[in-house]
DNA sequence: ATAATTGCAAATTTTTTGCAGGTTC
DNA sequence: GAACCTGCAAAAAATTTGCAATTAT
């Protein structure tokens, strides 16, 4: 519970209750909706509003205290900010499992071919950043 | 014209103008959300219903003519089906840029870190399929 | 004390649905 | 001509907003 005040605190964010109950909530299911996130914390919070979810998962995303994870023909689920790792997005059942990202892509997929480990149907790489049209309208800004 | 009437056929869907017009579109600009997509068709087919675009979406996904791009931070955008690839995904101007996925990954940044290229902050990498429970699942079914 | 945050209710925006009429094969 | 599609209008779902009351620091 401390963590997560530290956290909040870090980022210049207030430390109250709500906020404490969704990031629990968060690092409790590893990734979770933004919906499901609301039925969870109305359970041990119950007077929580959805438009505070949203306001706050805006921010904390905002301030890099979650991440989301957009996913392919679902609602996007949210974690906690973490190193970079792979996520494996299982399309019956909606559940994201972390994977170490290790510097051999090779070994991962050998690594999910074993047994029954994961059945790849389609992979997704998504590189953020600026691209260098924007980079230079930046510099031009200043 | 006629490719995207022989890949709608090949999906087994009848080839509508609407159709025909989204796969134009979404061609034509390589990565494009829903509220595009319609805006662009309609000034050349003007009575499509947004109602169709939906529904065709849909359905072009199901039928894997077309591949949903979730994007962080922004409506999701839709590409034609094509060989797997890297995407680049402008934080600021939301553009994405196709990337050949070579084997190698190593190759990949350094062709990023090369002068002002696409300036790199955060990663996703997410492989989609059927995680080992909701195969063995799937065996109990049968 | 004060600046930030919450909860509420209303407004907006986005997506889905049902069905009558029209189109493709 | 049969099955499939479209457009419309209404419904449902998801998200945003403004503001008065409350809370964290």
């Amino acid at each position: 519970m401390t963590g997560y005040m530290a956290l909040l605190k870090e980022s210049g964010l207030k430390a109250t209750f709500q906020r404490l109950h969704i990031l629990e909530v968060v690092d409790k299911y590893g990734h979770i909706a933004i919906e499901d996130i609301y039925d969870k914390v109305i359970k041990i919070h119950p007077s929580l509003s959805v438009a505070t979810i949203y306001k706050n998962i805006i921010i904390m995303v905002e301030k890099g205290v979650l991440v989301e994870v957009p996913i392919m023909g679902r609602k996007s689920k949210y974690e906690l900010s973490k190193l970079d790792h792979i996520h494996l997005v299982c399309t019956q059942c909606g559940e994201v499992e972390d994977l170490a990202c290790t510097k051999d892509i090779n070994n991962i997929l050998d690594f999910l071919t074993q047994e029954e480990k994961f059945k790849l149907t389609k992979q997704q790489i998504n590189l953020y950043g600026t691209c260098s049209q924007c980079q230079s309208q930046k510099i031009l800004q200043k």
